[in-house]
DNA sequence: TCAAAAGTGTTCACTTTACACCCATGT
DNA sequence: ACATGGGTGTAAAGTGAACACTTTTGA
């Protein structure tokens, strides 16, 4: 089941649609700026790239802004009762409902007039206009079953293949922030497990091998994946196959819980 | 040639010396309390973990405050128009006039009263009180020929070996800081060439050997070392050999600095 | 029965590991 | 001469890539 709730879906005239939001927008903006300097720290956000996999091609989950129809990263700022990772969670959580997901630093974006220009006919004292240093943290988790929320600026929110990115209209950085994720995820891929929040409970070998060739983007050989996979001792075969479809019936697999968690910890090997 | 300049020396009188110090210390510190809300971004720090290595051991570049003689890695803040990178590069060349240097970004550090309990005998408005999101970079240096210079907060500034960072006292979560640093390093030595900031311009094979052996923590063997490192391409062999120790003249090398940078950019092969 | 996908086995090349051997040098 | 460290070679073990073969299934 795969359900998109959107915030306000205003529609019809587009003229006039347009000019009532962008009122009521400034006013919402506002008025967050003020409540923005009371909760959180000045000067840092969070970017968080959550990939997902529709069983074929990875997705990243990406907001449209309401005013400037542009594409903007899952995003926040730092509370200041709590550390980044928290500040991740939180927004992970508020755009998902999904709760311990893992959760990876990657980098930390500070170049100037990175986000100065967007906010750039609002008032210089609104919050969201400052100079903002921000750290990016990708996740991985199941395209399916998530309800999408989005937020007061954002009109809609959904899951964009890597493939098109390229042909959005990506505001700021974010276009980056996702390239060096996704290197960063890539990077990860050969020392941690990966799968356990973007797969079904139980799954196919050629279903994850499917998710690494997405991850990496070129096509892996069958018979070394199958081998290398089972020998980090991640997986659990069940006594059961995947039926119904045609040709044989694959067998289904969970992932051990408990060694994927440790490798998660500790790495894979060599270290 | 290691010199060593440390701003002030006080001693004598220990007492005396020490209240002294600390009523001169906090003018200062009040005063470039209020220079920094003029010049720098708040909440935001940079940490710079500098390694250096004596030939067999790795050190750590460590200053030692004048008012609680606690050690702590040499930091700063993020300037208005800068990035952090830059601030790195610039607090890395404030403390030991080199430029140019290989300069990692490997974590954030940005849990609650990180930095708060420092000043608590301050005035609650001093900058250095604030809620400080510390990003840490690391560097790898030549130990010799190097002036290290302390600055206004610190007595005296040392490199420590990692051995002996258990038995002092330092500041902070910086103990934290440097294991993860550490731990980014021996992550990087597999893929990416170290050595150039390190070793002399020319250096021997057992040299460099040691470096990796200091950075890795134990003993790799002679023979399948020198295949390995070889097989690179980052070095040059020169028709040269270290005379004056005793036994077997080693063979001279130095870098092939194009396909050290080279690589240094792009990893040493798979990704 | 057949095409297509799943699962397994085999071969070859290359890398890593362990270790042996020779070389050069100062004492 | 010999102890010590430097430099090179080699065999065994391990890993990864390419590919072939068998099995299973629905059409």
């Amino acid at each position: 089941m795969l359900t998109i709730s959107c915030g306000l879906n205003l529609q019809y005239n587009p003229t006039f649609v347009i000019r009532k939001r962008s009122m009521d927008l400034r006013e919402i903006i506002i008025s967050s700026s003020k409540e923005a300097y009371q909760i959180y720290v000045p000067h840092i956000s969070v970017d968080t790239v959550i990939f997902g996999f529709n069983g074929d091609r990875l997705t990243v989950l990406l907001l449209k802004m309401k005013f400037n129809e542009q594409w903007f990263l899952p995003g926040g700022y730092l509370k200041k009762d709590e550390n980044l990772k928290s500040a991740a969670t939180r927004i992970l959580k508020e755009k998902t409902q999904l709760d311990h997901i893992f959760l990876q630093e990657f980098s930390v974006f500070s170049d100037l007039n990175r986000s100065e220009e967007t906010f750039k006919d609002f008032p210089d004292d609104l919050w969201h206009k400052k100079r903002f240093i921000s750290v990016g943290y990708y996740a991985l988790v199941n395209y399916k079953n998530i309800s999408l929320i989005a937020d007061e600026l954002s009109e809609s929110c959904d899951w964009i293949f890597l493939h098109d990115l390229e042909t959005l209209p990506i505001i700021m950085d974010h276009h980056k922030i996702i390239k060096k994720a996704l290197s960063a995820l890539r990077k990860q891929i050969s020392y941690k497990p990966i799968g356990l929040n973007l797969l079904p409970e139980k799954f196919t070998l050629p279903e994850l091998q499917k998710l690494y060739e997405a991850i990496l983007g070129r096509s892996l050989n069958r018979g070394n994946f199958y081998k290398k996979i089972k020998n980090i001792g991640i997986l659990k075969k069940l006594n059961e196959q995947r039926k119904g479809g045609a040709h044989k019936a694959p067998d289904l697999y969970t992932f051990d819980r408990e060694n994927y968690f440790r490798i998660l910890q500790n790495g894979i090997s060599n270290w």
